[in-house]
DNA sequence: CCTATACATCGATACACGTCTATAAATTCC
DNA sequence: GGAATTTATAGACGTGTATCGATGTATAGG
């Protein structure tokens, strides 16, 4: 049982108004709609198939065929939810995946 | 393993053309978004909590204080994934919860 | 038939979002 | 310090979507 996400039942209101699950309703909203987009899927596919399960954002541009801008706004959507972490190693940022957070979403649905 | 859906690591491209993985994450993409809405957990939850775990049109405009037709569109969004089904009884149409859909999103994210 | 109820569709509106080009910021190397 | 490379930000543009009111469709009952 995750304090921070939450299952089916949790949704309903209390009565007529039900506004604590609305707050919750949205927080899970965030978290899918960063992953509810077929480019931020490639991309994270890309992450976990990468060596070490780390990519730059520079090696995402060419295979997804996105402006480096593009790619910069997605990373960020995914960084925002804590699905992607970024590291800093000289001029280059390495992205990897968050696989806690991943299976937090696996628990909504079981 | 699901054909219909995929992995993570389906979702990377071959080499630098990824025709097939751009499908997929697209279909992924469709399912997730219906899911990546506030109002429409709340629907899933309402239908989850009600007797029978089924629910008509009539009775989410109320607890979520929506109109009807707004709360037609979202459960025609749900059952465009066929994430909902529905089941004409006399004048009530009663919807219910393809719980095999559901934990088609969970292995998605195992 | 005619009315009442439940649900769907239409058209409009406001807002969110994915993408781009242009530009800025940060780091490394000379 | 200056040039080169990587990433981030700003602004613009087009599309998608959540919501509403008004209207249409369907079923049940008198």
């Amino acid at each position: 049982m995750n304090k921070n996400l939450l299952t089916l039942a949790d949704c309903a209101p209390a009565s007529t108004a039900e506004p604590m699950a609305r707050a919750k309703a949205e927080d899970i909203s965030a978290l899918l709609k960063a992953v509810a987009d077929p480019t931020r899927l490639q991309i994270l596919a890309l992450i976990a198939k990468a060596d070490l399960q780390e990519s730059c954002a520079c090696d995402l541009t060419g295979p997804l065929g996105l402006s480096q801008p593009t790619i910069s706004h997605h990373l960020k959507k995914l960084a925002e939810v804590d699905l992607v972490e970024k590291q800093r190693r000289g001029t280059w940022i390495w992205y990897s995946l968050n696989k806690a957070r991943w299976s937090q979403i696996a628990q909504l649905f079981a």
